[in-house]
DNA sequence: AGCAAAAGTTTCCAAAAGGAAACTTTATTT
DNA sequence: AAATAAAGTTTCCTTTTGGAAACTTTTGCT
């Protein structure tokens, strides 16, 4: 199963990032120039000269009369030490609030693969910042997988019962019993394999 | 003890955000946009059509010899369904690869406060996308805490032993036992109150 | 209020961007 | 390999940007 055939049918595993929300906002420059401007509680003329940029042009930025060029919004950027995400940033953000999503023991959406039995945590939330899951690792020898997983993002985890060993692409391997955790650059090849006699069980979270 | 200084204590405790990324790249704009619509397939020709730009426009803009206005930048990125920030993201993004940190039970960082017993984990590695952090409830009601607990981001948390109730501002109280976790917005008050005989124990993941 | 200084806007012009078409390079067919 | 078509670049010219300075508006002071 792809990466896309599994946020088709599990749309609680889109993981929202930065990028998507900008898309959003029609972007009106000159009112987020001036917006930021103010907030540094900076004149033209001082805007000016951190930019490098004419007081007049300035103005006529501000008040949408022309079009800054892209060598122009970098002097911006840099002058205001700002990112240019940001000069895109809707005015005021969106801020998600008021959510929450309790999922009961043994209650999550079961996913289990060859290796893994997922239960998907909190699936009611979409677009949300982390992805929480509690497995089962099947796995018994390193031959149950074809190759490292990798994906991105970073990944926490933390035993909850059983013993299991951390495979990993650039570190030696390592075993790890109820209440440790490892937290990882999920990019870098891994792979978990269960050692107890009971297969071991996780907390997973993933973020992107 | 505000949240900056909570950060100068524990560097760990910082999360890395798109935004602070973003800002490395010394962007190649014309090398990025050859690049984005070489792999859509696109001709310079079906480019133009798409984005309204001059095949001449945008063959300068790939090879640097104009920067383009933001105008045409937004007739680029409508045309070719791509988002601001993504033309500006690096060709290569410096991904962070190969980081792990190991914490053994009972060996994270302890933060005791009055309401709760933190204990951080995987404080080896900073900048990362989530804290984790496991934790002892202390508070036994109400009135241990001054005011609803409320910070940016997304949080959440599955309890590993004891009884806890999960107060919030919109919602009902809960009662959560072992295995039960929440997911919430940390913006939206919220705070914890052990139930059961003993301290309730939980495993807490932030991200923002 | 009246004046001075500061902040912001508009004008004017040089410099740069954007489009149409000529031109060059790279692929494809015969 | 020549001929043809497709893709990409450069030229030339019009439109727009960006800067210096003139001008207008706002703020602060006596």
């Amino acid at each position: 199963m792809t990466d896309q055939q599994h946020q088709d049918i599990y749309p609680s595993m889109t993981i929202s990032t930065d990028q998507q929300t900008q898309k959003i906002a029609p972007i009106k420059l000159g009112e987020r120039l001036k917006e930021i401007r103010t907030s540094l509680g900076l004149t033209l003329e001082e805007a000016s000269q951190k930019t490098g940029l004419a007081r007049s042009t300035l103005s006529k930025i501000e008040n949408e009369q022309i079009s800054p060029t892209f060598q122009a919004m970098q002097k911006l950027t840099n002058g205001l030490q700002i990112n240019i995400p940001q000069l895109f940033a809707a005015p005021k953000q969106v801020n998600t609030t008021g959510r929450r999503d309790i999922t009961r023991k043994e209650e999550g959406k079961a996913h289990p693969t060859s290796t893994y039995e997922h239960e998907l945590l909190a699936t009611q939330l979409t677009n949300k910042k982390m992805m929480p899951f509690k497995s089962l690792i099947r796995a018994r020898d390193f031959d149950a997988y074809a190759d490292w997983i990798r994906h991105d993002g970073e990944e926490f985890l933390l035993v909850l019962s059983g013993e299991l060993t951390f495979f990993s692409e650039y570190y030696e391997p390592v075993n790890l019993s109820e209440g440790d955790s490892v937290y990882y650059d999920a990019n870098m090849g891994h792979m978990l394999i269960s050692v107890s006699e009971e297969d071991a069980s996780i907390i997973w979270v993933t973020a992107s």
